[in-house]
DNA sequence: GTCTATAGATAGATAGAC
DNA sequence: GTCTATCTATCTATAGAC
């Protein structure tokens, strides 16, 4: 079904590329593109950095290669989404599957938000697969803001500002680091946390994009 | 009144040392700590790296200094916002006036959000002046929530998920580069734009805040 | 496919003249 | 207060043996 790579046909053992991938997705998310070098990631990987360049050409294709990697992860968490039934109950299920997703590993919220801070410094390495993700990722989203708009069931906000705050709330939550547990006052990637953002973040959204607006 | 350097007693020139911090703090905006190399900063400022270490110890000082003037700044802004009155109000006021600050500058933004997102790695150089200047920041927001769910104004959210939200809302607005522009459709920090971004994001706060939950 | 060795550039930081 | 010169360490990337 999905993308074999010709070599490594299965098989449970983790490849070498997939180690360097584990390796580089975790160096990435904790100090950014330019914070990592590729000896810590040969070194953390168990070889000599010259067996990097072999798997990859050179270290923007190493971070783009972990980049898409997580977008798949999380694009995949929303295949099983429905596409139709009421917007709220879809936003819902929206709100708590890209949580969910970005919850499943630390790494991905940090390398996610980072990918877009960095973005100035980054964008010549954009791939066309990362884009193609991103593109399917709102276009989900939007859809269930144009029809509930539509409808009635939602404001009718701009959906680009709508996207944004999406991010903007989700991503970084998971993204804050020692920010957020000094200001919440706990780990972010413990169950208890996550279901307790789960229980603030699903609620203001809804609330947000719902009821209609108050003057002072 | 506020604080006064020892030498240079005042005048409009631009002093060395003020060179040196506009110049880093755009481009510690742009690429983040570990993305600016000192000798950049250097020729930008128009002077020899050396002279640099005449006026920071090191790039940490630097990078501290640069980002305890951005936090002076946003709170400066707060300053003049009422203590009393309608919490709804107030709460809008402080959204306005954070967005007013962020938006004054491009730098400011980008800075505050990977000076968190980088903060695995700038712990160590934190200062006590920006750890006050930030406790000051989520002081005032923090009263604001907790004495409107007393009133019965806001709804009763857990106020510590709330100003994360707040600051994943805006500052990741403004820091959130091509990435942003690309969504939007233009550039983040034009009139209009900051315009249209109060015009969504302060009823969807306040929405957020005040309304009963949904169920779907 | 993995290694050693190395290239050429740049990093942060220091010494010391003026 | 600003400079040149230099230190040591690290950077990405390549060459070429095995």
């Amino acid at each position: 079904m999905s993308r074999v790579s010709p070599e490594a046909p299965s098989a449970g053992v983790a490849s070498s590329r997939d180690k360097i991938l584990d390796t580089a997705e975790a160096l990435f998310a904790r100090s950014g593109f330019q914070g990592v070098g590729l000896r810590e990631v040969a070194l953390r990987s168990g070889m000599s950095k010259s067996a990097l360049f072999h798997y990859f050409p050179g270290k923007a294709d190493l971070y783009s290669a972990v980049l898409d990697r997580i977008l798949g992860a999380v694009l995949e968490g929303m295949g099983s989404l429905p596409e139709r039934g009421s917007a709220v109950a879809r936003l819902k299920g929206l709100v708590e599957t890209i949580v969910d997703s970005l919850a499943a590993s630390p790494t991905r919220g940090p390398l996610l938000l980072r990918s877009i801070v960095e973005g100035e410094v980054l964008d010549d390495y954009e791939t066309p697969e990362a884009d193609e993700k991103l593109a399917q990722l709102f276009g989900a989203a939007s859809r269930i803001l144009t029809e509930g708009a539509a409808s009635g069931e939602l404001r009718s906000v701009p959906v680009p500002h709508a996207l944004q705050g999406l991010v903007g709330l989700l991503v970084f939550h998971f993204a804050s680091g020692h920010f957020g547990e000094d200001l919440l006052g706990g780990p972010i990637y413990s169950s208890s946390e996550i279901r307790r953002f789960k229980e603030f973040v699903v609620p203001f959204t809804l609330n947000g994009l719902t009821t209609q607006t108050l003057q002072d």
